[in-house]
DNA sequence: AGGTTTTTCGAACACTTGTTCGAAATTCCT
DNA sequence: AGGAATTTCGAACAAGTGTTCGAAAAACCT
């Protein structure tokens, strides 16, 4: 009975033994990608571009990637991994429920700022993303999901039931997705003030509605 | 001196003089063309696959559209030419602006689930078009904003100001707009009801902000 | 220095794409 | 029925795609 080798899962491109410096260029590569993608849509990019902007002939980006798709997928998925990360400190920072969910705002639309290409790119193409790869990113879209998810039933729900989750808290907790996805689609700096000043209308927009002011 | 001849301006595709049977034989490509770019985004559609749905050749869809171009600026353009004619009867037909921004709610909501292909594209593929296409899709989504953007300025500035739009209201009005766009990410009739019930969660939230309920 | 591993390249592959064009088929009108 | 306009097709074109592979180059370690 042959034995499979048990070592490192992974075998080629995701750099296991690699130099510090070649895993400096996938990064660079990947931020590259994602600006490229940003503009002209995943399919709509090709790797012999993205080589092409840090001088990586086409079969040279194979050395870093496995695949076009696994280029998008680790795009996707790094990017969700710092954006829930960086929240989750946020949110469980302490304060109100009113004063986590400001915090909560203002983080999303701070890491969108930062990051527009791979933001924009998370909301456009995650259909091109197919199975396994796919499952994984929904699955951790999800888990930033619930953290904003639970701020909201907190506020909305009085005390958090423990069963699932009220359709109507969730309606709430897309409303406001909604309106921080859809922020890469019109805002601008100088136009609109700094996130900061935008999470602000926001929380209050929840708290008070149209029309009122301040708290 | 050659004469140019004067007559109907545009040459072939337009479909002027052609018979109403070839009319409705294009409005059917562009709704098959409309499923399949919703679902494999435009970079990733074949005219050959639009095609072959209604069983007319590669070479015939140059019959009823002058460029694969030409196809995704036709979808885009009837698709907000028949939502901005909808919605504007409905913003003109008095009541007070909460009933009237009730009723742009509902009705953005309502389009929307009787041509998520359609607003699908329209979301995803705006950047998909080029030049004078581009430029003519943007001018009639702005035509669409402003409809919406004077009910919420009277809404929440009190008597609209002749001038220039307050960047408090422009804010609300995209913060709208992110909440009807987002919800075909995730909007199912079965798990979130009517697009009605839907559309008063909103105006409620609009008004009175999380926690409160009815007027 | 020499030898090993990591990195890079370029050519070749099979395939798909949008577009053009001229001839054939169909439809319409009188 | 015949003639004119319309619709439709199929083949051909040039260009671009992701992926594979084996050999060369560079970097590293002792």
């Amino acid at each position: 009975m042959a034995v499979v080798p048990l070592d490192t899962a992974l075998p080629l491109p995701p750099l296991d033994g690699a130099r510090r410096s070649t895993r400096k260029k996938a990064d660079a590569l990947l931020r590259a990608a994602a600006e490229v993608i940003a503009e002209k849509g995943f399919e709509g990019t090709s790797l012999r571009d993205v080589g092409r902007r840090l001088g990586v002939s086409l079969g040279g980006m194979y050395y870093y990637f496995s695949s076009k798709d696994d280029l998008l997928f680790q795009i996707q998925y790094r990017t969700f991994e710092s954006l829930l990360d960086s929240q989750q400190r946020l949110a469980s920072a302490g304060g109100t429920p009113t004063e986590r969910l400001h915090q909560l705002l203002v983080g999303h639309l701070a890491f969108f700022e930062r990051h527009p290409a791979e933001m924009k790119i998370c909301t456009y193409e995650l259909e091109s993303l197919e199975g396994d790869r796919f499952d994984r990113v929904l699955e951790i879209r999800r888990r930033y999901y619930r953290v904003v998810a639970a701020v909201v039933s907190e506020l909305a729900g009085g005390p958090a039931r423990k069963s699932r989750e009220s359709s109507h808290s969730r309606h709430l907790t897309l409303f406001i997705f909604g309106m921080l996805n859809w922020a890469f689609m019109w805002y601008q700096r100088d136009k609109d003030g700094s996130v900061e000043a935008l999470g602000e209308e926001m929380v209050n927009l929840l708290l008070h509605g149209i029309g009122k002011r301040r708290s």
